[in-house]
RNA sequence: CGGGGUGUAGCUCAGUAUGGUUAGAGUACUUGGUUUGGGACCAAGGGGCCGAAGGUUCGAGUCCUUUCACCCCGACCA
């Protein structure tokens, strides 16, 4: 893409009601919008970054076996009254009627959804296990969205539901899920923990939840730095006020705490704060014996299905990740979320052998299927750097004065230092770095 | 849902206590010129139904009523 020829309305001042830094830099860098409580829309650049993540899910879950399927957004609300959620999920539904004065609920989630479709279709245990997913938009009426991305009412989240025969195959897939989900994260490039949760109104008995740990972070964990343990505090303290307490401290605060019980392994736990971005539950026959989804057994048996469900907050993970990666001028893209991997930038677009050397570079790097961005805007030098580091690009590199003596420099983000490089080797050399 | 706050230019905000020329600044935008390695400088421009509706008044951004929206603290949710 040239920088020219796009729309990356960045700005100097964030919105003042913008308090994350992930809410703050991604509508500074032209990512995003706000455009009511809790709803966004996303620009070009927030659009590929969600697209990125959307698709390493995608592949992850499609190599462990997962069928990937679309529900209608906006369901009768019959469904909702035969699983007595109109209930109990209350206002956080939102209803909505059609001309015929039908009504009507956009999706918070698809557990009975995803059973009504199962239901008949699947008869017999030779055609389980299955394990269904779709990645689309949820609406929750939250009754205070805040956060940005991060607890909007309208979000992209994946949710999985998977169908057994035996609660030893749930289980089975449960863990298949948890080391996918893993690999998801690993992927992306977050430092994340998976934690025993409690398993809340959604019910069910064994609930793991993935926290990307950020010091802005909602949830309060307590992590081992050793090995990969991790627990949220309300699976290890009992009493009601110790855990409020704890919940109420800043991460500052909480670093000035120690904790007396060691790790299983022996290194000492410490406090930290994280962002739910994925949390799986074991519901066994809940939602399957409630709304009589039942197959046959090998000896002819009626059963309901053993079940579990999966779910990934695809939007809040674009948010995540910057909470995780920023810095005081702006975003630090993992490499696998950047919307553009390398900025070359024409430090001055008047000069004729820089604009050769970007266009030629550009051009053998989008060949070579790199996702790069030409910045061959007019600005100065100063005004780039500034939008480069704010939009966060892993590479910028910089064709300037210094190509006079046939340089190049190669600006890392993350570690905020240039390294200087010949013209001719600097195709080499950054595809190196990749 | 309880408590508090804010709506004025694309964005950040003055102006509202005490009603009175043509509603301001910075930034962004347009044009011209000078600049050219860390968000440049000079000059000239364009841009507002002062959130909406009603009312008081000779006169309303400012006072009154209603309403809508957004934000913050809490409760709730995950």
């Amino acid at each position: 893409m040239r920088r020219s020829r796009s729309f990356i309305p960045t700005a100097k001042e964030a919105p003042s009601d913008a308090t994350l830094p992930s809410h703050k830099f991604l509508i500074r860098g032209g990512f995003i919008n706000q455009h009511g409580a809790g709803l966004y829309n996303f620009m070009p650049l927030g659009k590929i970054v969600l697209e990125k993540i959307r698709a390493i899910v995608k592949e992850e879950l499609d190599n462990a076996g997962c069928l990937e399927v679309q529900l209608s957004f906006v369901t009768p609300i019959g469904l909702w009254e035969r699983s007595g959620r109109c209930e109990t999920m209350g206002k956080e539904m939102l209803r909505i009627k059609d001309r015929h004065e039908n009504e009507f609920v956009l999706s918070p989630t698809n557990e009975e959804a995803m059973v009504e479709l199962v239901k008949n279709r699947v008869t017999s245990y030779k055609d389980l296990p299955l394990n269904l997913y779709q990645i689309n938009t949820k609406f929750r009426d939250e009754a205070r969205p805040r956060y940005g991305l991060m607890r909007g009412r309208e979000f992209l989240m994946k949710d999985g539901y998977s169908f057994h025969s035996s609660q030893e195959d749930m289980i089975r897939e449960f863990d298949l899920m948890q080391v996918t989900y893993k690999k998801i994260f690993t992927r992306l490039g977050l430092d994340f923990r998976v934690v025993a949760a409690d398993s809340g109104a959604i019910g069910g008995e064994g609930s793991k939840e993935f926290h990307v740990l950020a010091n802005s972070g909602e949830d309060t964990l307590v992590v081992c730095e050793a090995c990969d343990y991790g627990a949220n505090i309300e699976t290890i303290f009992e009493s009601e006020e110790e855990i409020d307490t704890l919940r109420a401290k800043s991460y500052d605060e909480l670093q000035e705490l120690s904790i007396e019980k060691r790790c299983s392994c022996g290194a000492e736990l410490h406090f930290k704060k994280g962002i739910e971005v994925g949390h799986i539950f074991q519901l066994g026959t809940k939602y399957s014996a409630a709304l009589e989804a039942h197959f046959s057994d090998e000896n002819g048996r009626t059963k309901p299905f053993e079940m579990a469900t999966f779910g990934i907050g695809v939007s809040r993970l674009v948010a995540a990740v910057i909470e995780q990666n920023h810095d005081e001028n702006g975003c630090i893209w993992t490499k696998a979320t950047a919307p553009y991997l390398v900025n070359i930038m024409i430090s001055n677009i008047k000069d004729a052998a820089q604009v050769s050397l970007g266009e030629e570079l550009y051009a053998k790097l989008k060949d070579s299927n790199v996702d790069v961005m030409l910045d061959d805007s007019k600005e100065r030098f100063g005004f780039k750097m500034k939008d480069a580091e704010l939009i966060g690009f892993p590479y910028t590199i910089v064709i300037g004065k210094e190509l006079e003596s046939g340089l190049v420099q190669i600006f890392n983000r993350r570690a905020k230092e240039s390294l200087s490089v010949k013209a001719d080797e600097i195709y080499s050399k950054i595809m190196e770095l990749l």
